[in-house]
Formats: C-alpha cells, structure tokens, sequence
RNA sequence: GGCCCCAUCGUCUAGCGGUUAGGACACCAGAUUUUCAUUCUGGCGGCCGGAGUUCGAUUCUCCGUGGGGCUACCA
C-alpha cells in the first residue's frame, strides 16, 4: 500500500512551491490508488502559527487537493501535528535508544562555542564539520554535567568509516554523499524537541510512508535521514526530489518576486483548476503534446519518472493564458458567482441596481472572452456602468480625431425618434442603411458610433452593446454631438 | 569556501546514437471579426564550451563554464 505524505511547516502561508509539492503528492498517492497524508511539521515553536495552519488548510482545499488522513480529517496514524508526537515522548524514546546504543550522544556546547567553531573553520577555509569535543567526554563527566542541570542537545553519531551513503533517487538516479562530511548532527534540541531530520525520519515510519516526494532543497538532508533510518533498524522509503521553482532571476522563488503563497493569487482572481494545470506543467510534462489537463487527466497519464531534472521558471504570462482558457468556458451564471467578490464598491453597486440578473448574465457571456484573471471584470462592466461624467472622461482620453459628424446625426436622428426599447436587430438595421446613405466603410461608421456612445475606441459586439445601454442613455449622450 | 543537483528556442518542455530537433506561452505577420478579445494559419527563435567513445553525437564519458540548492539547537 503506497502511503505519501505533504508536510508543510506552518511558518508561512502556502506557498506556490509547496502546492505543486502537494500537487504532486496528491497526483501519485491517486495514480497508485495509495493514502496521502498532511502532516504539519510544527516544532519551531517559534516560528510556527495557527493562522499559517490555517492558511495551508484553506489553500489546499480551495485547490481541490484532499487529503487521506490528517490533521483536520483524523485518520490512524496521528497525530499529525509534529508538536503532539512531542508530547508522546516519542522522539525522546528513539533519542534515549540511540544513546544506550551509542549511537548518539550528549552534548554541551553552547551557540557562541558553535559559532566560534564554524568561524574558525571558514577562516581557514576548510569545510565546517561539528568538533566532536562533546564525544571526547568521560562517561563521569557527562553525568557531572547532566547532574548539574547544564542544557545539552544529543547528537547523532555518524559511523565511522561508514563511506558513501547513496540514495537512489526516483527522478535523479543515485546521489552519494559521503558520510563523514556530514557532521554529528543534532537530533534533540536542549529545549527536548526533535530537529528537523530526526522528526522527518520517525513521523515518517511512525506513519509507514512508502514514497517521500519533495522539493529539491531537501537532498542534502537525503543522507542524514538515510543513516536515521539505518540506526533505527527500519527500512527507508523511496525518495524523489522535484526540481525547484525559480524567479525570473533565477533563484530560487520568494517574497521578492512579487505573490509567492497561494492565496495571493487567489486574491488575483486566478481560477484553482488553471493554478493546478499551470503547475503541473512546471516541472513535469505528459508523453504526448496536451497541456489543457483536468486533475482526473492529470491523475490519468502522470508518470513520476517524467518529471524533470532543472529548476523551472515560474512564467506568469503562461498562467494568465492559461487562467484565461479556464474562464473562458465558463457558463455566465458560474462566472457571475466567482467575479462578484472582485467587483469594487462603486461598479457592484452600479451594476447589481441598474441591470437584472439576466441582464448582467448577458452582458458577463458578452465579455468574458476578455477576461485573463477575475478582477478585469471591473474594465470590462465599466462600459456599462459609467455615469455620464466617466463617461466624457473615457472619451477625451481618447484621440477621437473628427468623427464624421454625418455618421453620429443620422444615428441620434433615428435613436431620437425610438420611443421604447432598442433592439439589436434595429441597430443593426440603422446602421446599414447609413452605410449605404454615406457609401462608408464598416469601421468608418461603426467605429464613431462606438466612439460617441461609449468613450471607447472598442469593446464587445457594438449593436449588443448599445441596446444594453438603452435608449435613454444614448440620447443622453449623442445630443452633445 | 565545501558538498550536492542541474544545463535543448526569451520561458515551460519533448527527445532516451542516425529527427527537416517536436509542442506550448510570449513575440511578429496574415485570415476571420465593425473594433478589441477569441479562433485559425504562418513566421521568428534552441541543443553552453572542449576533449573523448562511435561509422555517426543534442543524446554516452570526462573536464571546463554557467546556474541553482544546501551548508542551524529552521523546516
């Protein structure tokens, strides 16, 4: 039974990374029908926080990706919150193991010793690895420090002589490190929680995952958590390391490069279905040319041995055409519902009043083609809520050169002597038959009637557009003309 | 600095010894459209460099170069 895992630390909201980290997961655990389970790695205290949780929570749900077991679903294997392992005393039992095994031990450095150690090291340019002082002490005088309540933190002790520590990496083939470069590292804080590796390591068995898949940042931990595993006795998972996001600096994403956690783009009007297909494609390709790919497809063709090697630049024109092919077919009625919450105070007060429903349904399927992300729903619905004022100042932002004064009488006269409602065909009639009375062109007509209703050098379908607008509001703005 | 990873159009990528090096975004041009957008067609544009292996390297090996990641009692 394949069981995967997505273990966010709750020290930041989702992060765009962390999605296709998750996305990925989610598409493996469903492509081998396995488990997949969220685990939130919450021992920095310091740094963890509930509404970073909750953010995960939120965004991940919002993106369609559930989760098997976990915090906020429960499931057999929990907790699943690290900080309430903690309390179980679990690492504590595998740290109290090791060091009856003397396969870890106390040590008392302090952060300044430490500092000074990898200081003098780099003064002298050669690779930082721990001293080792703390092993070189009696047995006597390790217990006269612990009785004298001195904080300490226990180390792992690397094998000696263990050589090489290969992973057979699912995406990378074989990736060795050697051993002794790595350095007794720290399993147990003074503060009595697990780091990060000893954490990942005994969760991780604890929740018996088959598969670990995640980001690239993570290989140089690959070792460390190899040799955990060995000490422990128990038997490692697969591992597969995704290449990395980068900026169009090409480093790796962050907050410089503008929105980099996902509610962010929620708030952006980016659709979850075009964030998830825009991502997938980050990294990972399917055998044939698709691109447009639902989850189920996804879930369908995905190979984990297509994913790719190198970093992949996160390219935002490429999401906004694809967000845009999400949108597009979209029903009006879906779309009314997704773009209300973008519409700013004065357009949705306008908008929702001066039109009925089936109004505003007919003029979304008139615009929606324009739209790349929700909120250009505000300049598209604009054309049809402009007061008069905006009106005349979207029109002398233009270059209107001289619009042929004949064009726009004719069509006042004629709008002048409709007494009710204007329909489209009518308007499309008038304007034939001013194109036959001037012997003008298409654009030479209907561009200055566009012009001189509207304010706007262009916009969808003309005759829609101005039986929308009614009569009274043409009138109200053709007799200036 | 050390360790590790990576390297095909500007970007995302296909390629797994012999291909006119394929697709997508962006860009440009044309067609359609009253305009814009959509759509369609076409175009521009790429194998980091050097050795080697081979009849033949984008592809395999090595060395450079370049980029990135990690280098905590963070995860």
């Amino acid at each position: 039974m394949t069981r995967v895992r997505f273990a966010p630390s709750p020290t930041g909201n989702l992060h765009i990374g962390s999605v296709r980290t998750a996305l990925f997961n989610w598409v493996f655990a469903k492509k081998s029908k396995g488990t997949l389970v969220l685990r939130i790695e919450d021992t920095d205290l310091e740094r963890s926080k509930p509404e970073f949780e909750a953010n995960i929570l939120e965004g991940l749900h919002w993106l369609g990706l559930d989760f098997d077991e976990g915090p906020h679903v429960g499931g057999n294997y929990g907790p699943y919150r690290q900080s309430e392992r903690i309390g179980l005393g679990v690492y504590q039992r595998v740290a109290d193991e090791f060091l009856a095994k003397k396969l870890a031990y106390y040590a008392f450095e302090t952060s300044e010793e430490l500092d000074k150690e990898r200081l003098d090291a780099e003064a002298k340019s050669l690779p930082y690895v721990y001293s080792r002082n703390s092993l070189k002490l009696t047995e006597a005088e390790v217990s006269e420090k612990l009785a004298s309540g001195m904080p300490y933190v226990i180390r792992f002790r690397i094998p000696d002589g263990r050589g090489a520590v290969v992973t057979n990496d699912l995406i990378r083939g074989p990736v060795s490190f050697e051993a002794d470069l790595l350095g007794d590292f720290v399993i147990l804080k003074s503060d009595g929680t697990p780091t990060y590796n000893f954490a990942v390591v005994v969760d991780d068995i604890a929740m018996e995952i088959t598969h670990v898949i995640r980001g690239e940042d993570h290989i140089s931990n690959t070792p460390r958590q190899e040799l955990l595993y060995e000490a422990i006795g128990a038997k490692a998972p697969e591992f597969a390391h995704l290449p990395i996001i980068l900026g169009p600096d090409r480093s790796k994403l962050s907050k410089r490069h503008g929105a980099q956690s996902v509610s962010e783009y929620r708030d952006q009007g980016y659709l979850p279905d075009a964030l998830v297909n825009y991502l997938s494609l980050l990294g990972w390709s399917p055998k044939d040319t698709r691109e447009l790919l639902s989850k189920d497809e996804l879930v369908a063709i995905f190979e984990i041995h297509q994913i790719s090697k190198s970093g992949a630049i996160f390219d935002i024109e490429k999401l906004n055409w694809m967000n845009a092919h999400y949108i597009r077919p979209l029903s009006p009625f879906v779309l009314l519902d997704l773009v209300r919450p973008f519409l700013n105070d004065k357009q949705k007060a306008v908008f929702e009043s001066k039109y009925t429903q089936e109004t505003q349904l007919t003029i979304l399927e008139l615009v929606k083609d324009s739209l790349t992300v929700l909120p250009d729903i505000n300049r598209e619905v604009s054309i049809f809520t402009d007061s008069y004022d905006e009106y005349l100042e979207q029109y002398n932002g233009l270059e209107p050169g001289h619009l042929p004064m004949e064009v726009i009488r004719k069509f006042r006269d004629w709008v002048t002597q409709i007494s009710a409602e204007i329909y489209e065909i009518d308007i499309d009639a008038v304007i034939d038959e001013i194109l036959v009375e001037t012997k003008l062109g298409k654009g030479k007509v209907m561009r200055p009637i566009r012009m001189a209703c509207t304010g706007r050098a262009s916009g969808p379908l003309l005759s829609r557009v101005l039986s929308l607008l009614g009569r009274d509001c043409l009138l109200e703005r053709l007799k200036r003309f």
